[in-house]
DNA sequence: CAGACTGGTTATAAACTGGTTACAAATGGC
DNA sequence: GCCATTTGTAACCAGTTTATAACCAGTCTG
């Protein structure tokens, strides 16, 4: 499940797109409108966040363009004393509205049941890049056409990491906060074994990766031809 | 259709009441919890608006009250700031909310949306999937040709939470959101639990089930063929 | 070149998961 | 109240998954 968040407060950005994939879901970050309503064309997410307050092009403006082309559940973040605003996006046809400041807890919980209101339950479809299918639910993944492989829970997550930035290089930093949710100077052991787990798992011949490849300094990066 | 109002707030019961009945709904009001109750009871409503805040008995207690008996779908209106509140609403079994202030479009939409919904899962009609026939109400299953097996509340809830999405993996703390209405630590038990009792009752050979099946560290799923 | 750093590999320990048995507490009809 | 059923708790085991450590080969840097 897809989730674009558009908020100028990087650290904010930052929090929320922690809060959210540690809850299993792929973020998008833009920040501010223009790239919100670009990264929307290209990525296709399946809820929207967006901050009423941005550069570049409001809240409003976005929420009334997605509005144009997509019924996309759509969900504003808004600081006190902003209620006739909240009004106005609501009538622009946004759906909900989270008050900040607000914790992770119940963003985690607006955000699901905004979801399961928009009739997405839980069909989540896998992720596809290159040669591989990721099925994020059922901790499976398939290469080419072989059998679905199963996959632990931190697997599933690496790779659901590494496909959706299929063929650009990720930070190992980036991938323990994405895969463990902290990052510490004692844990680039626990990527190396992660990796090559998966390696052994995916790889035709783990010592040669085709797919998982190592990028020298800069991560690890998923081919795709 | 007919819709029950639960508010302390005389204005704004009148508002509520005044725009639904334009939408063609028969409306039930009540002031405080406890005569909620009593008109749940006596009125038999097809959908109940519950404000959290309310003297007599508060929006949890009632929509618990309720959902003892009743699959009901409540939605819960609440005021800024309580964030916390909603949260256990939605745990406690509440389909949905709404935040004041609303627009009464804003209100009409929601309402018709979880009416209908409610109206596909209370459908009456047994849920089949592969070889099993689940019928909600009866709390009975039919497995294949077989006698119809008696379930418990609780076993009836996970192989309807299952049924719903077979062939897919449902998390283990989605199940018990689902089941038991919270996650907590110690609750892994209860799940492993239910699973051998659902087994026992369905599976050929409870050892190798063939159609509750684990899928490891993503949860159990529904094998359909 | 030495020393720091990175990434791959192997091995082992610790933590966690899921199945099972047994039993206690709660619930619900009579 | 009593009884049967249902639900919750605890403990144990086997298997899997994750964390930690140690060693090695390159690479980068001063």
């Amino acid at each position: 499940m897809k989730i674009l968040i558009a908020d100028d407060d990087h650290d904010l950005l930052a929090l929320i797109g922690f809060t959210l994939s540690q809850s299993g879901f792929v973020v998008i970050k833009a920040s501010d409108g223009i790239s919100a309503l670009r990264l929307f064309s290209v990525e296709a997410p399946d809820l929207v966040l967006l901050d009423i307050n941005m550069p570049g092009a409001n809240g409003f403006e976005v929420c009334a363009r997605i509005r144009e082309r997509s019924s996309v559940p759509v969900m504003m973040l808004t600081a006190r004393g902003e209620e006739d605003a909240l009004v106005k996006a609501l009538e622009l046809g946004a759906d909900d509205y989270l008050n900040k400041p607000f914790s992770p807890r119940t963003l985690i919980a607006r955000v699901k049941a905004l979801l399961r209101r928009a009739g997405f339950e839980a069909n989540a479809t896998p992720i596809r890049a290159g040669r591989l299918q990721l099925d994020v639910d059922e901790h499976t993944v398939r290469v080419g056409l072989g059998e679905p492989l199963r996959l632990t829970k931190l697997e599933t997550r690496l790779l659901q990491t590494l496909l959706v930035n299929a063929g650009h290089a990720i930070s190992s930093d980036r991938l323990l906060m994405q895969v463990w949710g902290h990052k510490g100077a004692g844990d680039r052991q626990l990527l190396k074994q992660l990796v090559h787990r998966v390696r052994q798992k995916i790889e035709v011949d783990p010592s040669v990766p085709q797919l998982l490849q190592t990028a020298q300094s800069a991560g690890y990066k998923l081919v795709v031809e």
